[in-house]
DNA sequence: CCGACTACCTGCCCGC
DNA sequence: TGCGGGCAGGTAGTCG
């Protein structure tokens, strides 16, 4: 599941039963996972203190006070439970990104179980075992060869139209394979870059040179999809904090897909766009409620905002699904 | 450099 | 109830 928005969900559970605590006990279950695990993974975390819990695209990454840091990736099956110990910060049980572990989940996939020095228990899941953990020298994340291509982190300011049209100039390739490209965004995965599209109301099957104008500076495409991305996430991380508190009542699992989509998923079912409040219309600014109110009002005045009425459909681009609205997105 | 393709692994769901 | 096929949120490696 792991994209940007669940790992940075993930991240934020984590964050207040790791930071500041020591590795107690690190049990390393088999050798490896998508690679194998460092030499003497467990010993070297083992007495080491998590001095703070980040993220960089869809990596965890845990500082620790040796110097050395543990990056995390999920893959595609990898998730995180927390058994919480007496010790954990005031509060964390609140906190979004929190799933708690059950007797019943699926134990022979656990690869991975820290015990933290304030006795909480975090393991790591992952039936498909395509994550990975792996412990960087200090100073090393530049040149190490996991971190040293990727590229811009869709979230910060550096992700701007001017640097997609830059990437994008002169490629032919699909946007869709171009928005999937690690090396150009450092984030997305299938599902959100079929609704960065969707949002943008660009077709996936467009050529990535479409997001820059002959002399290499941003089209519109490229304005409006470089917003789209962002809006995208930032709506995705909010809505994994704020609606985890229910999914975890229903199952005791992780919060972060029950998150229901504009596009991905919808194949046969008619479009969103211009049928609700927030149908994957896009906005001309994000996470501003005046702005969004404004913008209700003047469709519900001017009737300017018809429903789409066009049907998703799914393609297949580089092997795997593509879901978009032929009908809007061009 | 680009782009297409394969491989890695397990689980689940569907149709027969 | 079992079995085969297709599908799943990722990405490293290979090849033309």
């Amino acid at each position: 599941m792991p994209e940007l928005p669940e790992v940075e969900t993930v991240r934020r559970g984590l964050a207040p039963v790791m930071e500041g605590a020591r590795f107690a006990k690190v049990e390393q279950r088999r050798a490896d996972l998508r690679f194998p695990f460092p030499a003497n993974f467990a010993r070297r975390l083992k007495g080491r203190t998590v001095e703070s819990l980040g993220r960089r695209a869809k990596y965890l990454l845990a500082c620790l006070d040796s110097g050395e840091m543990l990056a995390m990736h999920l893959g595609m099956s990898g998730r995180f439970t927390i058994e919480h110990g007496a010790g954990a910060k005031a509060g964390a049980r609140e906190l979004p990104g929190e799933f708690v572990h059950e007797a019943s989940a699926d134990a022979k996939h656990d690869h991975v179980v820290f015990t933290m020095s304030n006795g909480s228990v975090i393991r790591y899941n992952d039936a498909r075992r395509f994550g990975y953990m792996t412990l960087i020298e200090p100073g090393g994340m530049d040149a190490h060869p996991l971190f040293k291509g990727l590229g811009v982190e869709p979230l910060s300011p550096a992700m701007t139209p001017r640097l997609l049209a830059s990437r994008a100039a002169g490629r032919a390739q699909p946007l869709k394979a171009f928005l999937l490209d690690q090396r150009v965004i450092a984030g997305l995965g299938n599902i959100y870059v079929c609704e960065a599209l969707y949002r943008a109301a660009l077709s996936p099957l467009r050529p990535a040179s479409a997001l820059a104008t002959q002399s290499g500076a941003p089209s519109a495409a490229g304005r409006l999809l470089a917003q789209a991305i962002q809006a995208v996430l930032r709506d995705a991380v909010a809505a994994g904090g704020s609606s985890l508190r229910d999914y975890r009542q229903a199952d005791g699992s992780l919060g972060y897909f029950q998150h229901t989509f504009c596009v991905y998923g919808r194949e046969g079912q008619l479009c969103l766009r211009g049928t609700h409040p927030s149908g994957g219309e896009m906005r001309p600014q994000t996470g501003d409620i005046g702005t969004r109110r404004a913008h209700a009002h003047e469709r519900s005045e001017g009737g300017a905002a018809r429903a789409c009425g066009g049907m998703v459909e799914r393609v297949i681009q580089n092997g795997r699904s593509t879901f978009y609205c032929p009908t809007c997105q061009k």
